[in-house]
DNA sequence: CCGCCAATGTTGACACTGACAACATAAGAA
DNA sequence: TTCTTATGTTGTCAGTGTCAACATTGGCGG
């Protein structure tokens, strides 16, 4: 430690969650580590233990922050939409938006085990998302678009091929380019939108 | 090394995948470590660089695995589908149900960046599962149960889709046991073959 | 039949990691 | 002021991926 720093940082928790999240968007979460990202705040290797019990926890915190930054892309290009059903397109482009920009970011948020989904549940900032896609299936149910009924399974048809459509073209399956992806999901929610209008009960 | 074992085993490398496929399966990627498939298969922690210059060669040889034992069982799903589409809703069914049996092996399909997209498609193992999906396809808008045209993109999307329910359900994020799934992955591919088949072109 | 050589397996080493324990420092309550 | 507690540091350990050097074997040409 070099001399005249202070010992004890001002707000350590956040500088270190800040530095996770630049380095798993560099390296991605395999090549994460916990020694580095003390590295990049400028702490020992164990400082973040003070902060998070386990390399886990803090990772956590990252998929936290970028459910967050998930929530404000959909509700960012739902701005333009007029009626409920090109909302519910656009909250679909801002999901996958957001995906694409941030693989790495997207890929600690959903395919590391960090806690188990009730655990996730109690953390409002995980289920907001989530709400905003039922409130545009709501919004389209009651203005006539959408047939009427329980709107949870047509929600989780939307997020399921959202979700499809970000990991396969994050990891080049899909042979596109995120412009590409992006026009690919205008057309794919085309598709599902005009089956849910039209499915049979 | 113990006596009376002989020097050179038989057939090394297939022991290596068998054992980390079974590694894989039990801890999953991230806890999947090289020395233990080495322990498993009664070998030096360096026998394996003998057969893969790294780990991820062996966890690409995993992969390479999965995507047989995925396409066998789409196929084997299909076997009880009489019309095209619900020969293509079956296939979705047999991709699904893989996907949940195996999460592990599903996730180092698809979740590590092992080779790229055009190095992956040398290998005719990793295309077939996708050649399955679009010969259904073709066949049903030879049919005429959907409206001819390009394959690839409606392929697509039918695969985003199921992609986003298996990885969605393995991470526990749907809320739905198992067989549950698959009776939801009924009713999704009943809504997305709708859409396919009144899209506007 | 012999001797060599390439393929394959082993031992040893190194830097790095996550995590634990013991110690150091600072800031506020008593 | 002193003590307690939160927070940061140094030291340590087992485990890991990978490289280098060495050992063993089977097969080939003579």
């Amino acid at each position: 430690m070099k001399r005249g720093e202070p010992y004890h940082k001002e707000n350590l928790r956040e500088t270190l969650i800040e530095a996770a999240v630049g380095l798993v968007g560099e390296v991605g979460p395999r090549a994460f580590t916990l020694r580095e990202v003390a590295r990049r705040a400028g702490v020992s290797h164990n400082a973040p233990y003070r902060h998070f019990a386990a390399k886990d926890d803090l990772l956590a915190a990252v998929a936290e922050e970028g459910f967050a930054r998930l929530t404000a892309s959909m509700r960012k290009w739902m701005r333009s939409g007029a009626g409920a059903l090109e909302r519910l397109q656009l909250s679909g482009c801002g999901y996958v938006d957001f995906a694409l920009r941030w693989p790495n970011h997207y890929q600690v948020m959903f395919d590391l085990p960090l806690a188990s989904l009730v655990e996730r549940m109690k953390n409002p900032t995980y289920g907001e998302a989530f709400d905003v896609l039922l409130d545009c299936i709501r919004a389209a149910q009651e203005s006539g678009e959408l047939p009427a009924g329980d709107p949870m399974p047509q929600a989780l048809t939307c997020w399921s091929l959202m979700h499809g459509i970000s990991k396969l073209s994050g990891n080049g399956n899909l042979g596109m380019t995120r412009a590409a992806t992006l026009k690919f999901v205008r057309k794919a929610t085309d598709i599902l939108i005009e089956g849910l209008a039209h499915a049979k009960p």
